[in-house]
DNA sequence: TACAACAGCTTTTTT
DNA sequence: AGCTGTTGTA
């Protein structure tokens, strides 16, 4: 079967796709083609017979790789096993792993979460007896914050806190000894964080020039995704891998930078053609994705930012509707809105084709309630991640004290819920159980009686200590273990976590051994990411909805100190940085976009609603380029008038539309049992006009919903 | 008196 | 969800 590239693709792609030999560097607008520039790229390369085996794509999260290479697959029909793909960090794992010897680790090591790193940073603290009763000392985040940053961007920590931090100047030296006390650790017990992965491979391959030739024979052909986003560190692997003269592709965008936070450094895009002699650039500058008006406003943001961007993207798709830019008087009514908005879409899209994005986790709370509230499923990306939930931090600290029974946090973990067993009684117990004398075992066996929760754990321990440690069958008697524990920790919401750790079971029963399994756990372990729900809303943060596209798109807390970040308001540099992520979540929008703007935020802090200042990202905009709605004090829109208008009068189509979805109606007459999509079955006990119900769910409780969202039993 | 339980407060973004 | 300060209990 042979592929019609010039036909699939336009010039600047097909002249991307074919350049394989020599380096290449994309630039590619948004919505440009650029995951299809790379998957026709990799049906190309196969095509002309170069072994699936001898690439190598890397990618910002695994499931972009995933869904690259099963794209390509498809177009050429046949499988692409071999290829290596997925993230920096999953492959310096694996490559590390695989050469563990070489750098130290003779016993292999174990990766560690950003919480175990947390953890160990207290600890250290701890131990040096550094800000003892300073209640103002900075927190166990802060200080891994420093650290962590301090290695990204290959800066001391002096200078760290000199352009970042100022105010935390005084505790320098704290800092230094922290660190260093940090790394100490990890190296006494074989753990790494995920810097780590990244520093080691580059050492590794700096020093080992057998591996390094090995590598570079191996992958003739390298492409890297998301290369604005790659930090000093990456680049150089990126180097080593390649070679200064190998096939090398790098794609990315300018113009969408948004993990400077985290070291990520766009000179990696303009060195690039210095450190890859004769590397031939190639733009992507037609937009496929948004229509010409939401391409107008995402061109306006562009325009204020200090560093130009020579970039002005176009499109042929035409639309007659502007972007709209709303008002709502506060972030409840707000909540409100969008859920008007979300049903209104849904008559013309499906649920899953919907986005509403927001710049932190914890801005899409209300609406999370709302949306249940009405019986609209959803699907949350970014904010607290699966494997950081505690739910299953509960049972993975099971797991880990099979794999070492030395890990005093996990002890910690899995007491947790035995009443009248706090922190000091666990150290107590712990410190028991590995002496080995008359007084401890005579301390244990009395705790053991006191507590039958104590003796059930340690059953439960060495019954999974004695089978063989397959990660299936572990999980499998852990939850039939945990399941009180979740029902007693967790009354409010349990049935959602138990899904959770079902889901946690199955992506269990693929693995064959404990260590991968964890280790691929903390990599990228959101199992969430892994199908996208057919018919649920996305609520996602903004670094979360990169590379992604939906039909439509609502953007949430556009005031300052939201959207932008207050903690970005200090410095221009920050604030350019929330420019391109205020760019990048524009740029998901396909055809519609809706900015909300609440002119009252509820704070937590004076535990009332507070006037707020539309964000200047809004502000900056002309006014030719949207269409503004305010929310009146009854609740409805108003459409303002612009100052300079020639346009058609407002559209009808604004939010009042009355929110029926179409779907079967419950016959109000009929009162019996129901059955919802989250909440299960329910009995009726209430009609109330004109078309909700309120109903008993076992568990839940008295719910008000709407008839459409009820199927009658 | 030591420790556990509870309530209240704050929350950027992520491999 | 974690940290802190406060209250409650053996």
């Amino acid at each position: 079967m042979s592929i019609d590239f010039a036909h699939e693709l336009n010039e600047a792609q097909l002249e991307a796709v074919t350049a394989t030999e020599g380096p290449v560097l994309v630039i590619a607008g948004a919505g440009s083609g650029k995951t299809r520039t790379i998957v026709y790229r990799l049906a190309h390369l196969v095509q002309q017979g170069v072994d699936p085996a001898q690439i190598l794509l890397l990618t910002f999260t695994r499931k972009a790789a995933q869904e690259m290479l099963a794209r390509a697959e498809a177009i050429l029909g046949r499988s692409l096993h071999g290829t290596s793909g997925g993230t920096f960090h999953s492959f310096a794992y694996a490559t590390l792993r695989a050469n563990a010897m070489d750098i130290g680790f003779e016993g292999g090591f174990t990766l560690m979460d950003r919480a175990d790193s947390e953890n160990i940073c207290k600890s250290v603290k701890d131990d040096l007896k550094l800000g003892k009763g300073d209640r103002s000392y900075p927190k166990k985040a802060t200080l891994m914050d420093v650290i962590t940053k301090s290695r990204n961007k290959e800066l001391t920590i002096d200078a760290v806190l000199e352009r970042e931090a100022y105010h935390l100047n005084p505790y320098l030296d704290d800092f230094t000894e922290i660190s260093d006390g940090y790394a100490k650790f990890k190296r006494q017990h074989a753990l790494m964080d995920y810097d780590d992965l990244l520093f080691l491979l580059d050492e590794l391959l700096e020093k080992n020039e057998p591996l390094r030739n090995q590598l570079q024979t191996r992958y003739k052909y390298i492409m890297v995704d998301e290369y604005q986003d790659t930090n000093l560190v990456q680049a150089r692997i990126v180097r080593h891998l390649a070679g200064t003269k190998g096939n090398v592709m790098a794609v990315g965008d300018d113009a969408q930078s948004i993990y400077a936070f985290r070291g990520a450094n766009v000179a990696n895009i303009l060195e690039f053609p210095k450190i890859f002699e004769g590397t031939k650039i190639v733009r992507l500058e037609k937009n496929y994705r948004s229509v010409q008006p939401i391409l107008d406003l995402t061109n306006e943001i562009l325009q204020g930012a200090t560093a130009r961007f020579d970039k002005n993207l176009y499109s042929d798709l035409k639309s007659d509707k502007l972007p709209q830019v709303i008002h709502p008087l506060s972030d409840q009514t707000q909540a409100r809105l969008v859920v008007d908005q979300i049903l209104k879409f849904q008559k013309k899209y499906l649920l899953h084709d919907i986005a509403v994005l927001f710049r932190a986790g914890y801005q899409s709370f209300s609406l999370e309630v709302a949306l249940t509230r009405i019986g609209i499923d959803y699907q949350k990306f970014g904010g607290i991640r699966f494997h950081e939930a505690a739910h299953i931090k509960d049972v993975l600290s099971m797991i880990r004290l099979v794999l070492n029974p030395h890990d005093l946090l996990a002890w910690q973990r899995a007491m947790d819920h035995i009443k009248g067993v706090g922190p000091k009684t666990v150290a107590k117990i712990y410190a028991a159980m590995h002496t080995k004398d008359g007084k401890s075992e005579k301390y244990l066996t009395k705790m053991v009686g006191k507590h039958e929760a104590l003796r059930e754990l340690l059953v439960e321990l060495d019954k999974l200590r004695s089978q063989p440690p397959k990660p299936g069958a572990v999980l499998e008697s852990l939850l039939v273990y945990y399941q009180p524990i979740l029902m007693e920790k967790y009354p409010d919401d349990y049935p959602k976590r138990q899904a959770g750790l079902e889901q946690l079971s199955q992506i269990a029963a693929g693995y064959s051994d404990m260590e991968t399994f964890i280790g691929d756990l903390s990599l990228d372990g959101d199992p969430d990411d892994e199908k996208r729900k057919e018919n649920a809303v996305v609520l996602s943060t903004v670094h979360s909805a990169k590379g992604l596209e939906w039909s439509a798109v609502i953007i949430i807390d556009l005031v300052e100190d939201r959207f932008p970040s207050r903690r970005a308001m200090q410095r221009a540099e920050d604030l350019e940085e929330e420019r391109r992520l205020m760019y990048v979540a524009c740029t998901r929008a396909k055809e519609h976009l809706t900015l909300l703007v609440p002119s009252s935020v509820f704070n937590r802090a004076s535990g009332m609603s507070e006037p707020t200042l539309p964000s200047p990202f809004v502000t900056e905009l002309p006014e030719t380029v949207y269409d503004r709605l305010n929310e009146s004090y009854g609740g409805g829109l108003e459409q303002r008038r612009k100052q300079v208008v020639s346009l058609p009068e407002p559209s009808t189509d604004t939010l009042m539309e009355e929110a029926a979805p179409s779907g079967p109606k419950v016959d109000p007459r009929k009162l019996g049992f129901c059955k919802h999509k989250i909440f299960g079955k329910g009995k009726i006990v209430a009609f109330i006009e004109p078309n909700k119900y309120r109903v008993n769910f076992p568990g839940f409780g008295l719910k008000v919903i709407i008839g459409d969202y009820l199927e009658l039993l």
